[in-house]
RNA sequence: GCUGCUGUAGCGUAGUGGUAGCGCAACGCCUUGGUAAGGCGUAGGUCGUGGGUUCAAUUCCCACCAGCAGCACCA
């Protein structure tokens, strides 16, 4: 091999061309030598996969690709310099200011700082006009390589203690690169953009809040500051303007518009149901009561006030005492607690007399009533709420009976989602953690028997390693609604706990006693939670079989209000929900209020429609309207509002 | 629970150390009008709660409660 050679290597770009250059060379020298448009529009390079800085230089034969702005890597690259500029920025204005990390997340950045004095909103246009200015004064990029010791010296010399932390905790082969934008630098890994006005201009701070170091409660409390960046202004605009739709579908806006429930401070944590809310619940409720007797479950209901001593047993008291309401009386001397949970109400059904495994399994359902001493900072409109009702059930079995339930339960949540408009679910497997009961032996099975459901089902799965309950092993159901965004609400576990702690049995084949196994399973998880997760899914345009008023008569004039109620009459009788308005109001404004009021029909009658018999029908959303025979109106709607699961029994 | 912000009529908001306005909604009257806002009028607030400062507090201070964003939590 020749000195010449031996200094060349090859680089193969995306198109398959070989070019050979000397050792060394950057990805800015190749994209220069393809050409000046390539060199200006490149951010950086992938050398082999890998995304490098630009002047990097590459030692060997490798893949190469030039990033550019149009590249899914570059809202990366931008959104990580964003984050460096932020950081140079924040300490340019408040001197002082300790720099820790800020890493990318969904549609931005944060970055977090320890700073004695709080950042205020007011502080956010500051800051944002200070990155402003250092893109423009267009600060270069310059790469250097630390040892240890030498940048841990270095950053606590300048009084940034994270940082050293950090350098310190890292993996021992791992090169410590420290990056310079102008004067300004920060510990990274890199890859960065080769100066600050690459960045652009489409960036944004978004909000403050704190976050404890390493997200660790016990920890200190920094304060972050998030933002979102772009490769130009309307991508930011778009981003801007779907955070706008995201707020509009916000389930304590709509269900104050649409007069579905409020919440006030007495009651914090706990939903005041009105009619039209209520209307939306029950509609639910009947939906998955179909489900669950067609898949032979049997509902019960059980106390809400329970003995202290039942949840000293059932373990609730020594593992859940902190999250449970507790309730005494002045005449007794006894502790009752408020359920936070159904099943130890459950298993007290199951052991009232004595079952074989000739009544096995046992599928017993509840809508019950739970409260939860939720954190105060973790209450959230009706999705996260202190009082909830769970579609909760609890089926006693063989053990050897376990795969099937699974694969039952997993059924009937993936067919429930899918009817209920949710096709995109996703699966959890969360296995045991390092606070347990139960023999490996046990456990062994139990996630045997999870991961077996889902394999012969066919449904892929990600493993939660150590997530699981201490009492079991568990799947997640998340389903992703109308604009991607994901809700855990089903659940299927495995309890080794309760049928050993209040003594469950059954007769095997055999005459002896044996312990049966549990598995609790949630299909919509909380009902407030779910019937939050539909309005914001379907932004309040409910499909008609939910919507809580189906259609409105609007009359035109006053002469025609008999036929109106009539009509309401006829309709109600067919098992539609309707409602009448016949006030001395103009048919514009009717028909504007209730389209606001996400009512999917508007039925206008006037004289013409009295006459003949007919109504004019307007759908929810359209401008145009079609006037339809009374009986039409009728066999229109109630084929529409058949629940989804009765559509599928009407079709099989 | 933690950090920050917020709390004025049902909702959305203005405002001030001298006891409060506006819009929408509500209610009443007039208008009976063919598919997204007709007109006029009336009523509605101890300005989140409790203390403090002050001659005087909705306004300033403190505490608490609740809400919002995020963090942490989420059997």
């Amino acid at each position: 091999m020749s000195a010449s050679a031996a200094n060349e290597i090859r680089i193969t770009l995306p198109d398959g061309a070989v070019r050979t250059v000397t050792r060394g060379t950057t990805g800015a020298d190749i994209a220069a030598s393809i050409g000046p448009g390539l060199a200006k529009a490149a951010l950086a390079v992938k050398v082999n996969g890998d995304l490098r800085d630009l002047d990097w230089p590459i030692e060997a034969d490798a893949r190469l690709e030039i990033v550019t702005r149009k590249s899914d890597d570059a809202l990366d690259l931008i959104r990580h310099d964003t984050a460096h500029l932020l950081a140079q920025a924040v300490q340019a204005l408040y001197p002082g200011t300790q720099v820790t990390i800020g890493p990318n997340i969904e549609d931005g950045f944060y970055y977090d700082f320890a700073r004695n004095e709080p950042f205020t909103p007011d502080d956010l246009p500051k800051i944002e006009a200070k990155m402003r200015e250092l893109v423009l004064k267009d600060l270069p990029t310059r790469r250097t390589v630390w040892s240890r010791d030498e940048a841990v010296r270095h950053f606590l010399a300048l009084g940034e203690t994270y940082k050293a932390e950090i350098i310190r905790d890292l993996p021992g082969d791992e090169e410590i690169r420290v990056y310079y934008h102008g004067d300004w630098h920060d510990l990274c890994r890199g890859p960065h953009l080769m100066s600050t006005s690459k960045i652009g201009n489409a960036f944004k701070l978004t909000r403050i809040s704190g976050a404890y170091w390493r997200g660790d409660q016990n920890n200190a409390q920094l304060q972050r500051i998030y933002g979102t960046a772009w490769r130009d202004e309307k991508e930011l605009n778009d981003y801007l303007r779907r955070i706008e739709e995201a707020e509009k579908r916000d389930h304590r806006r709509i269900g104050r518009e649409m007069n579905l429930f409020h919440v006030q401070e007495e009651a914090a944590g706990q939903v005041f149901w009105h009619p039209k809310g209520h209307t939306l619940w029950r509609t639910l409720e009947a939906y998955v009561r179909r489900k669950i007797e067609k898949n032979d479950y049997v509902e019960v209901k059980t106390p809400l006030l329970l003995d202290r001593t039942l949840w000293e047993r059932s373990g609730h008291w020594a593992k859940y005492r902190e999250n449970m309401f507790q309730a005494e009386v002045a005449d007794e001397k006894r502790t009752l607690a408020i359920k936070p949970m159904n099943c130890p109400g459950h298993v007290q059904i199951y052991n009232q007399g004595l079952k074989s495994y000739r009544d096995l399994p046992i599928r017993m359902a509840e809508f019950g009533a739970c409260h939860r001493y939720e954190p105060s900072g973790a209450l959230h409109g009706i999705m996260r709420v202190r009082g909830f009702t769970q579609d909760d059930a609890h089926i006693f079995m063989m053990p050897e009976q376990m795969v099937d339930e699974v694969i039952g339960a997993s059924r009937l949540i993936f067919e429930t989602y899918r009817e209920l408009g949710f096709e995109n679910v996703q699966v959890k497997l969360s296995t045991r953690p390092e606070n347990r009961i139960g023999s490996d032996e046990v456990w062994d099975a139990a996630e045997h028997d999870l991961a077996e459901g889902c394999r012969r089902m066919g449904i892929p799965y990600t493993l939660n390693p150590g997530e699981g309950a201490f009492y079991g092993p568990k799947l997640e159901f998340t389903l992703f609604d109308a604009i991607g965004r994901g809700w855990q609400c089903g659940t299927v576990q495995v309890d080794f706990n309760l049928p050993e702690r209040f003594e469950a049995e059954y007769v095997a084949e055999d005459g002896t006693r044996k312990r049966p196994a549990m598995l609790h399973r949630a299909v919509l998880g909380s009902m407030e939670r779910f019937v939050g997760v539909l309005i914001e899914h379907y932004a309040g345009k409910f499909p008609l079989w939910l919507a809580p008023v189906q259609a409105v008569i609007a009359t035109i004039v006053n002469d025609v209000d008999g036929y109106a109620r009539e009509v309401a009459a006829r309709l109600k009788l067919a098992g539609l929900r309707v409602e009448t308005d016949l006030r001395n109001e103009k048919i514009n404004y009717k028909v504007r209020e209730h389209s606001l009021a996400k009512v999917p029909f508007i039925l206008v009658a006037g004289r013409k429609e009295a006459e003949d018999g007919t109504l004019s029908l307007r759908r929810l959303g359209s401008d145009k309207s079609e006037t339809l025979k009374l009986e039409d109106v009728i066999a229109l709607m109630e084929g529409e509002a058949m629940p989804p699961d009765l559509v599928a029994a009407a079709r099989a």
